[in-house]
DNA sequence: CCAATGACGACTT
DNA sequence: GAAGTCGCCATTG
């Protein structure tokens, strides 16, 4: 059962955690804000998140392309993409639509203090 | 221990 | 501007 992950999986998940509801971010962005590892790495740990204590939102997170390249990695292919367009983020042919309009960056957290 | 793969990204041709 | 190549770092074979 080995909970106890490595601090890099936490901080990507809390920080996951912290997308705002309609919102999208990239696993660039998150690799860049936590300046850890690389792009790759976020996608491990979302990938992994399903041992998380806490819901973690990894549908809200996308490639670079806006695209729900993990769709196949959720409970089913359709989870993904179901969730956001029903928290109002339009989806079309598993790609965000007006990806760049719902990008959330993690620095924004910080921006606002 | 070496090789291949992966929810990616940026650079080069 | 599209396609190809390399880099990232960890897990698995």
């Amino acid at each position: 059962m080995a909970k106890e992950v490595g601090t890099y999986y936490d901080a990507v998940w809390a920080l996951v955690r912290e997308i705002p509801e309609g919102r999208i971010t990239t696993f660039g962005a998150i690799a860049d804000a936590l300046a850890l590892g690389s792009a790759r790495m976020v996608g491990w740990a979302l990938n992994q998140s399903s041992q998380a204590e806490f819901f973690v939102p990894a549908h809200r997170v996308v490639n670079r392309k806006g695209e729900l390249s993990g769709r196949l990695n959720f409970e089913t292919p359709t989870l993904m993409e179901e969730r956001l367009v029903k928290e109002g983020v339009p989806v079309k042919d598993h790609v965000v639509v007006d990806f760049d309009k719902y990008f959330w960056s993690p620095l924004d957290l910080l921006h606002e203090e």
